[in-house]
DNA sequence: TAGATTGTTAATCGATTAACAATC
DNA sequence: TAGATTGTTAATCGATTAACAATC
C-alpha cells in the first residue's frame, strides 16, 4: 500500500463489484469508465481515480475487460483470503443472515451460531451448527475466528463486544444498534435506525417543498 | 431550508439523537460539544457547525441542554410527522423487522406486511397483518402509503419497486442487495455485503501490516 | 466581572472533477 | 495512422477544522 486509501473508496469498491458482476452475468466483454460512470452516476473521472488506487486495471484506448476487472476489485478487497465469522444470536435477525445472507460472495465463512435459547442449542439452520453461548469463548479461540456477527439484544451488546475482542476477535459486525468500544476490534456498524431516519428526512424534506 | 445541508451531515444527525438519548436515559442535564465530541470522536468544532446547520439548540456559555438538544434533533429529523411504512416480503429478514425494530422510534408506523406465502397470509406478527402481495396495490393507495420496506428475493426487487413507486410510494428501504431504480421514489439502499466487504477489508489490511 | 462555551467566519484539508499526455 | 480511452497531474469544490467575537 503506497499511502492510505480512503474510506469512501473502499465503499465504493463493494458497489463496483456488485455492479461489475451483473455485467459479467450479462455477459459484458468490456466497458469504458465513462459508461460505468453512467450507470452508476458517478464521473468516469472518479472511475479512473478509484480503480487507479490499486492498479491499471484498465486499458489505454480500450476501456476495462469486465474479466480481468472483477478479479481486479476482487484483488484489491482481498476476499480469496477467507475470513472465518461466528453469528452470535440467532434470534430473527441473526437466523435471517444465516439463511439468507450470502457470507461466502464477502469472502467469509460462517463456521457456526451462538445463542442462549434451549430450543436453538444443539439444532442447525442451513448448515450452520448452533451451540451454546457459554462456549463461545473456547470455540473462537480453538477456531482462531475472525469476525463476529452480533445480533443479539442491547443489553448483551456491550459485554459480548468486549468478549470476543478479548478472545482475538478482529472484526465485529454490529447489529445491535449500540454504538460499541470494538476493543481493539474493529467494528462496522449496521445502525438500521440511521438508515431510516435518513430516508424519513429526505422524503419529510421532499414533501414540505411540494407544499411550498 | 435556507441552503442544502449536505448528507454527511443528516446522517450524523441520528447518530447525534441516538447519543443524546443514552445521555437522557443517564439523566445528564447538559452536555458541551467538546465533552460529546470526545465521546463521539467526532471535533467540537463538527458538532457546532452540525447543530446550527438547523439552528442554536445550545447556550453560550453554558452548552447543550440535552432534553432540549433532543427535541432539536428530533425536529429536524421530522420524526413528529409520522410516515407509514409497509414490509413487502415476510420471510426471514422481514419478520425481522417486523418483530424486532423499533419503526415508531423512527417516526414511523408500521401498517401492514405482505407475502405470497399462504401459510403467511390473514396472520399477524406482532401487531402487523399479513396480506396477500397481490392486494399491495390497492392498499398502498387506499392507505396513502408513505415508505415501501422491500425484503423480498432479488427477482422480484425491481418489478416491486416499480409497482410501489407507481402507487404513490415516496421512499423505499431497500434491503435486497440490488440497486434498484426508484422510478421518483427516493431510495436508500442497505447493501449488506458493501458492509461485510468493507470490514473484511480493513481486517484483512491489519492483518497484512502485522506480518510485514 | 471572569470563565465558559456557543455561533459563525476564516483557513485548511481532502475529495472530486477536469484536463491532457501517454498509449493501445 | 487516427480514434478512443486510460492513467495521472492540476484545478476546483466542498467538508472539516481552527479561531475568535458574541454572550450567557
Amino acid at each position: 500500500m503506497k499511502y492510505r486509501i480512503s474510506e469512501n473508496v473502499i465503499r465504493r469498491l463493494s458497489r463496483y463489484l456488485r455492479r461489475v458482476d451483473a455485467l459479467v452475468a450479462a455477459e459484458r466483454e468490456k466497458i469504458s469508465s465513462g459508461e460505468l460512470g453512467k450507470i452508476m452516476g458517478l464521473t468516469a473521472s472518479q472511475i479512473r481515480q478509484d480503480l487507479n488506487c490499486f492498479g491499471g486495471f484498465g486499458q489505454q484506448g480500450y476501456g476495462y475487460n469486465v474479466a480481468q476487472l472483477r478479479s481486479g476489485i476482487q484483488g484489491a478487497l482481498g476476499t480469496e483470503k477467507v475470513l472465518k465469522a461466528v453469528v452470535v444470536g440467532a434470534g430473527n435477525l441473526g437466523s435471517a443472515l444465516i439463511t439468507n445472507f450470502h457470507f461466502a460472495e464477502c469472502g467469509v465463512t460462517l463456521m457456526a451460531a451462538f445463542d442462549v435459547d434451549p430450543k436453538l442449542v444443539g439444532t442447525k439452520m442451513g448448515d450452520t451448527p448452533i451451540y451454546h453461548a457459554d462456549t463461545l469463548e473456547n470455540y473462537i479461540r480453538e477456531n482462531a475466528v475472525d469476525l463476529a456477527v452480533l445480533t443479539l439484544s442491547r443489553t448483551a451488546a456491550e459485554s459480548t463486544a468486549e468478549l470476543v475482542a478479548k478472545c482475538g476477535v478482529r472484526g465485529i459486525w454490529n447489529f445491535t444498534g449500540v454504538d460499541l468500544d470494538g476493543r481493539g476490534a474493529l467494528v462496522e456498524n449496521v445502525h438500521l435506525s440511521d438508515s431510516l431516519l435518513t430516508l424519513g428526512y429526505y422524503v419529510r424534506s421532499q414533501t414540505e417543498e411540494k407544499e411550498n
